[in-house]
DNA sequence: TGAATTCATGTTACCGCTAACATTACTGCC
DNA sequence: GGCAGTAATGTTAGCGGTAACATGAATTCA
């Protein structure tokens, strides 16, 4: 790590001035340039730079020169300086929530997968679920004039918002993913809608037949898409008049909290308990129509935020003896590879966590190819039942 | 996404010249740039840049009318214009093998908050545990002009290599994580020699008193890291005398491969089984010492290159009635929640997943600073013991 | 009080590359 | 053979910032 390099010879330098105060030359990064490579070539810059974005314009002779001489300068276009000469930019800028752990991990790798076929670049940001450090992220991903910008979800503070507007504005695709409503939020969006996905999930129980159910929301406040499967997950109930226990898991380990929330839906036998943290009002529709509550005064089925929150509380009903899904169903979301592995299965969602990264990338082609806002994409997800909320005898 | 935007008066326009011919204007982004802020503020460019460089060496005054400018504009700095002028850079550009369900993610979450802290931004590509993808990836980066370079491990393509050692001439600290070797590659290590690792599962089990052993290593051919471990775990059953089946997990999910390894282990009852796919002949060291082969013939305990695998058949045993530990003791590597959550827990190791991508921003802000390469940070990994290898009577 | 110094800001040139226009060499054609 | 048309390459002027040097006003100090 030698910082001084040769002075290489700029064109203005008066070699033999000597009274002539010679103006102290701004040296580069030191990195072999398009100007070395023309003049090993016997060229000038731009008719390298045609050749390598556009081979077939240049003479077979001269592409030939250069194509030598690139190989033997080993040189590393400047993608900074390209960019701001062209006003172009092949970087996408995405931001998620969270990496470890989580179901972000294998949608930025689709991303990444798909950006990389077409030789785009990915920055990335991690916001930790907090509006204020997204739009902050934003800020700073935006200096750098990405071709693309992917944020999670459709809702940001206001500031995030004006930033993603402007962008779009000024020509760059904006794309929301992991979310899709029908409330249009003015941006692409790739990924489905979450308040659906609640109701399928209330659906799969109520048409088993439970009529006093618990949902364990994520702990995670600004979680919105959880939140909406919860609201949705609550609407479902209301309108079949069944029981609904809405709390809010508790932070740290998920499998850990996932355990505690079954003892505290446990717990909450025959009495009724409101959220957790309070966070999400309107989930806490403890729809006690009393018509129903027929034989069973307890809990018959409990619907999870997520998989490891779900896988939690399984694990913790076998130690307790208890029976699933006899005495108790239970159903995920996510459907990460331990909830199959499990016995019984893990009844689950399967969100296409690696499509959407993937159909990210394919809808910034779309809107960079055709100059003008891609289509929404809304991708299908699928309710997995298995055997911990099917019984055997069942169909 | 609407293109045309209002021409930016420039400088040079000759507005009224009927005959002079105007060439036609180089447009931008049409962003807000550091000259119209200068101008909302009564002021030059380079004072703007100043102030935000530095706000104290501008006049408290002027200070106060560039503030406003700023945030009546609406400003976001392009990044590329700067670095082009300045010749240094804010990004780092990291290569991790893989980030779907995979212990990089937390490591890339570590890099991305330490980074963050110091307004630094991140430049991301996976590999898919492939060095010629490593190879194209790392040029595509090195065109970014990174300020550092982070990279997973110490097995690279000659040509990556070379990318390598030119940056790290041109001032640009490397820093290789998830590794450290007593052998020095010449870039700074940050993480854990994973021989060691693996000789420490070995101890672990031969001190428990078991005498034949198995070790599933990772199907993934490319994952030098794995293959170490093993090596590892080789050489000290080896060095013990005792007697080691050693096979490759098949590929796919790794929980199912975890279940197959197990039946392949049980399968070779007796007989000596040679490695999967034959990728790592030196860890295919079948040390049959029959000295040692007391009462029982087959395999009492067996090591795994990650916790999936090995939970995969900690639930296979289960479902088929083996005793673990009591005939089966098991072992991963990777400490994942799920292993804890298991009967019995899942004895592992903890390797600092998290640490490491923090760590790792520590170097590079060191290597900035100093002007010279980062020294090397090993970090701490924990065999931590659990049911699968602990009879409850054991201490 | 006037020269030296400091402070605040401006001017110029350049980072490395590419858009727009210019020029040159070569082709075909009547 | 001269001229239009085309193909290949060159020239110029930026992109939007910042390093280096320059300048003028305010301040210091002998």
């Amino acid at each position: 790590m030698n910082k001084p390099r040769p002075s290489r010879k700029t064109r203005a330098s008066a070699d033999q001035g000597d009274d002539v105060v010679v103006r102290q030359q701004r040296r580069g990064h030191g990195r072999v340039t398009l100007q070395d490579v023309a003049a090993l070539a016997g060229v000038t810059a731009i008719t390298v730079s045609r050749f390598l974005r556009e081979p077939g314009v240049v003479a077979a002779a001269t592409a030939e020169r250069i194509g030598q001489a690139l190989a033997s300068s080993g040189y590393v276009p400047n993608r900074q300086a390209g960019h701001l000469a062209s006003g172009g930019s092949r970087v996408v800028a995405a931001l998620v929530p969270n990496l470890a752990q989580s179901i972000f991990a294998e949608t930025v790798q689709g991303l990444s997968d798909g950006l990389q076929a077409a030789g785009h670049e990915l920055l990335l940001a991690v916001t930790g679920y907090s509006m204020e450090r997204e739009e902050a992220q934003l800020r700073a991903l935006l200096g750098w004039g990405p071709g693309a910008i992917v944020v999670t979800g459709r809702h940001h503070s206001a500031g995030a918002k004006l930033l993603l507007r402007q962008a779009r504005q000024g020509g760059t695709p904006v794309i929301e993913w992991w979310d899709q409503h029908p409330r249009p939020s003015g941006f692409t969006q790739v990924g489905f809608d979450h308040a659906e996905v609640g109701a399928a999930m209330a659906d799969h129980l109520l048409a088993l037949g439970h009529r006093r159910l618990a949902y364990v929301d994520s702990g995670v406040v600004e979680d919105v898409r959880a939140h909406e499967r919860s609201a949705g997950f609550a609407r479902r109930v209301a309108a079949a008049g069944a029981w609904l226990l809405a709390l809010n898991a508790p932070v740290g380990d998920a499998f850990d909290a996932g355990r505690q929330a079954l003892h505290q839906v446990r717990a909450a036998r025959g009495r009724k308990l409101g959220t957790g943290t309070g966070a999400s009002t309107d989930t806490d529709t403890d729809t006690d129509t009393d018509a129903d509550i027929s034989a069973s005064t307890t809990t018959s089925a409990i619907a999870f935020a997520n998989d490891q929150l779900a896988c939690g509380a399984l694990l913790e009903a076998q130690r307790m003896g208890l029976s699933v899904p006899g005495e108790l169903a239970l159903l995920g979301f996510g459907d990460f590879s331990i909830g199959r592995q499990l016995t019984p299965g893990l009844s689950t969602v399967r969100p296409p966590r690696y499509e959407i990264g993937w159909q990210a990338a394919q809808a910034v082609f779309e809107a960079l190819r055709e100059g003008r806002d891609a289509a929404h994409r809304p991708l299908a997800w699928e309710l997995l039942p298995r055997g911990s909320t099917l019984n055997s005898n069942q169909p």
